[in-house]
DNA sequence: TAGATTGTTAATCGATTAACAATC
DNA sequence: TAGATTGTTAATCGATTAACAATC
């Protein structure tokens, strides 16, 4: 696609809610959007919507706006969510289980296929319908499946260990949501979520009452 | 606290990272550590470490270090973790009732006192001990409990709702896991999660293939 | 045409990195 | 003392904001 330099990390987290509103706006039969409205609507400022789209093109008509649904798709397809992509979870605890179960991943396009679990308890048994496989299983499974994105919900100790299986196994994008550092080869995309940082973020700044 | 200026967000994240690294050195008996241990182990530079200490204070001894302990504990002070926090938690679905049952929180002092939801079979029922109240309730439960944080794991179309219900309760610190942008009094620390969106980072780097 | 809104350039702001004096 | 490492300042890099010509 026409990635035309470097683009800010912020920008990609920000075409997604974006495209989101554009997505909700076309519903409600809203057929032209200004930079105005997207900007109103996702709490950032009209000249960051135009920066951000003039990355990748000009999607808009001087004097009118952007066509809500046009935009919509372009985004999608800037995001790669112009197609589904195949999820692997490794981790069967609380996290990894919500995670398979979470509803905002099938709509935006992200299908869980299968989880990955050393319990052998858990092994074998389903959750969602996607069915439990021993982690010494993954690079048989991962190519079998086709799986694209690996989600790392194992405990901090294991976290590298399974990244480390992970690409192996070829997958090249990765959430880690274990709250450590891990490092994979520099092909593969690598993103950390840290649930509890969240947290002591709102902490840090409460602490001084 | 000691807050000189401004603190980037970042910094504020890669502390947690930090303590996080200085627990283990000091439960493995390393008692002295170097900015470039920090960095190491965390993925960053020594500079930065430096860096996001001196915001701080001055927390090591030239030609020497660290105290893994002692920093660890500045920094935990410094996040507010010094104390322990009561969340609420609005919504019992998937997410909601995996994050009430997620250890990384209880673990960095967080307790999850009480959930909140609005379909009448959950409410009475308990998830991991902790009561599902109806929302209606949530005022005066916020209050009895003294909960300091929300953490919304409702639909993108109610998130507003209840974010003005938490606010109007006195909450001063909310995560919002709702993809949709809201808004809250400007004395309210407020933080969204959107984890499609992390996904779609990862698509979004490899799409182009 | 007049009003509106884009796309883009320049100015500003903020965060990271590099370098080094201070000092253990 | 010599080697190591901090704390801090200056330089660099990158992202956001402001302004405005282009144009519908």
């Amino acid at each position: 696609m026409f990635k035309k330099f470097k683009i800010p990390d912020a920008t990609i987290g920000r075409l997604s809610l974006y495209s989101r509103y554009l997505a909700e706006a076309d519903e409600k039969g809203i057929t032209t959007v200004s930079s105005q409205n997207i900007a109103r609507a996702t709490g950032v400022t009209p000249a960051q919507v135009r920066k951000d789209l003039a990355y990748f093109g000009e999607f808009g008509t001087r004097g009118v706006g952007y066509n809500s649904r046009e935009l919509y798709n372009y985004i999608m397809k800037i995001l790669g969510l112009d197609k589904r992509w195949s999820v692997a979870i490794i981790g069967a605890g609380n996290l990894g289980r919500a995670l398979t179960q979470y509803k905002g991943f099938q709509q935006r396009g992200f299908d869980v296929k299968c989880i990955f679990d050393n319990d052998p308890k858990k092994i074998g048994k389903k959750l969602a319908n996607v069915e439990i496989y021993p982690i010494d299983s993954l690079e048989e499974k991962v190519k079998e499946l086709d799986i694209n994105l690996g989600i790392i919900a194992v405990p901090a100790p294991s976290a590298q260990e399974v990244a480390d299986k992970l690409v192996g196994a070829g997958i090249k994008g990765i959430i880690n949501f274990a709250p450590i550092n891990i490092t994979v080869d520099g092909s593969v995309i690598l993103r950390r979520v840290d649930l509890a940082a969240q947290l002591e973020y709102l902490t840090y700044y409460l602490e001084e009452t």
